[in-house]
DNA sequence: GTCTATAAACAGATAGAC
DNA sequence: GTCTATCTGTTTATAGAC
């Protein structure tokens, strides 16, 4: 054993990886994973995309992280720019996803608290791929980035419409609901800088920190 | 003349550069110009380490946009890593360096709007630096990411010290004056994720919106 | 101070064996 | 599906001519 646990990894050097003896797979033919390969393929790739950056990584390094020679992560991504604009789309999109899910009835204000805290408990849960998301967009090829930029404007337009909302029932003070999402979004995306899970603060404390801010900003 | 021979490289993306010709040093050694070739070499470094990244700009790009050869680079920077440090050091040195001249004398209300204009003005007027020093981070050496991280830090320190000084006068509610510190830092550098001089709002707008929702969200 | 040439390592991606 | 081997081009950095 010692491996097929996903991560056995080295990781200061991205050395050793030997190993993928996978028990419940031993009947597949020697050295077959597919079902499991990419997934991890992709999950190394956002942990490294992370840590060093998309043009500091190599498909090397992201073989080893995984446990395979290079030449198999072709297998599961034509090339390396389409690994990195999966995994960002792929974020941009659950991110839109779950607050559609997570929208409430209320009025403006209470959805304007629902989206404060919804933001740093999804945020906060995926350091990674918020990061990547982010810092890496330089990197992509200009239609890929013109899909990504457009995914992150729909989730701001959730934002300034709540404070459109706000602001027209006269709960809120928004002189400019674009730039005030914009200004809201990027304080609160902030949290990921800082926090961390042993820390201080609970993420409720940081919630209610940040909530309290965020209410007093907009309020009429 | 066409650049005394020296530049006209083909690099298919980091072309133009269109040879400085400087009348006051023709007298010099063909192809010699160590006081002015400095200056560029760090102007083109942060401009392309801005628009691409640290790692994915080549020194051999660099010297195509100052127009010499990769080998001229190393009169100027004992290697690559250095030559993104010091641009990183300078910026930051030269950000504190700036508040600390233009804090004000007046009650903490006062000085945290000087801040908010300060940081808005500063930051936009460097768009290029301020892109560097945060988004390059992670391809610092372990040292070199020590000191960076320590001059941010003295930076946030500058606005925590006015936020408390506010909560103990009475005239600000700040539960959190660290958090709060960067999480307004968060906020205002923001400005420079969407922020043209060509736009529908001038620097005055800009700064008018950002002071009133950073005075809003700390006002008893 | 800049050039040309080069060393030594490493990049992304592919071919074919198994 | 993965491996080994390789193609082709690029990387940082240095050496020595001028």
């Amino acid at each position: 054993m010692s491996c097929h646990s996903l991560g056995a990894k080295g990781k200061p050097g991205f050395d050793l990886n030997a190993c993928s003896v996978k028990p419940d797979v031993m009947a597949r033919t020697q050295g077959s994973h597919s079902d499991i390969t990419g997934p991890r393929v992709r999950e190394a790739a956002l942990r490294l995309f992370a840590r060093h950056g998309y043009a500091a990584v190599s498909m090397r390094q992201i073989a080893a992280a995984v446990g395979v020679q290079a030449g198999a992560l072709y297998n599961y991504t034509p090339d390396k720019q389409t690994l990195l604009f999966d995994l960002m789309r792929g974020h941009m999109e659950e991110l839109l996803a779950a607050w559609d899910r997570a929208e409430p009835q209320g009025d403006a204000m209470a959805a304007l608290e629902a989206f404060t805290r919804f933001h740093i408990r999804f945020n906060t849960s995926r350091a990674d791929a918020v990061f990547v998301s982010y810092m890496e967009l330089r990197n992509l090829e200009p239609a890929n980035f013109a899909v990504i930029e457009g995914l992150r404007r729909d989730y701001e337009t959730r934002l300034e419409a709540v404070l459109r909302h706000g602001a027209e029932a006269g709960t809120m003070v928004v002189a400019e609901p674009r730039i005030a999402s914009m200004a809201l979004i990027a304080m609160l995306t902030g949290v990921n800088t800082w926090y961390r899970a042993q820390g201080r603060l609970s993420l409720a404390d940081v919630e209610a920190v940040y909530w309290d801010m965020v209410r007093r900003s907009v309020e009429g």
